[in-house]
DNA sequence: ATTAATGCAAACGGTTTGCACTACT
DNA sequence: AGTAGTGCAAACCGTTTGCATTAAT
């Protein structure tokens, strides 16, 4: 046995090649990142890097934040993940390629949802980012906020 | 003459009526709101706080940033200014009535973009917003990430 | 005379950095 | 052995807060 490496991620993942993808370019699959990915390997959807943070630290009390928003940086760079920014222009990280999506924000409520590509609003934007002007919208950083439906309904009724 | 009140600022401006709309409220006009508005009569698109603060020490070198933030908060509830959030997710500033506008940003080159309400992709997204969710969009919250037509020429080139 | 607003200083929260040390390869 | 990665602590930046003081009303 000796000197072993960390338990690689469950197979069949996004996630299950990482060691090697890693290694592969000479960096280092290290028991820090084994937690990290745990984490991210459990989320869907978005987070904060402050939650990624608190969430490894309950795997690994002795979780230091440096660590991980630099592992996340190596990770977006691998393009395992990338991040926009959230309602309150917090960092805000998600998985891929569990589908490129935006996400929505009600300001009422504090409800939120994610937009995937093929959301008629994204896919409405997209288009007219396209054909109007030759943008491309990064689906990933679309963050829209506003009112929602109930919301709306809500306050109509007061 | 004895005890003046600032200055009041130009006519004709969204701000002419600012000193009398702050006292209906109970509020006050002071020097370091005559400053800040100075600069705000001036900007048009967006600033960020910290632009801001930096702007107004050009004009009063004494300004402190809290004095510069509390007093946009109020403008906010004034209903004078709004805030959304920058590329980079900070808070950004932009005056109203001056038309509600989101923003567009190219990754590549650092432009930017606003987007007024009567713009194709706001047109899109809002309608596709309200007829497929019930949500209504802020127009002043769009922000829009990604590639601009020119820098996506240049890519392609290379 | 009231009390809103200021100045100051300190704290905040999320994130980043420098550096000596550790441990993966 | 070599060097990527870590832990730690300190710094960062934009923003917020508490509180005694000042000044607009």
């Amino acid at each position: 046995m000796g000197t072993a490496s960390p338990a690689a991620p469950a197979t069949g993942t996004p996630w299950a090649d990482l060691p090697d993808r890693l290694r592969a370019r000479g960096l280092r699959w290290t028991p820090q990142r084994r937690v990290l990915v745990e984490v991210l390997s459990r989320t869907d959807g978005h987070v904060t890097g402050a939650e990624l943070v608190e969430r490894c630290r309950e795997l690994d009390p002795d979780t230091i934040p440096s660590t991980v928003y630099r592992t996340l940086d190596v990770l977006e760079e691998l393009g395992v993940l990338s991040h926009s920014h959230g309602a309150d222009g917090r960092e805000e990280f998600h998985v891929l390629p569990a589908t490129e999506h935006g996400h929505l924000y009600c300001r009422r409520c504090g409800g939120q949802w994610e937009l995937g590509s093929d959301d008629p609003i994204v896919i409405a934007a997209v288009e007219a980012g396209d054909t109007e002007r030759g943008f491309k919208i990064d689906v990933s950083h679309v963050t829209l906020i506003g009112s929602c439906a109930a919301c709306r309904a809500t306050v109509a009724r007061q």
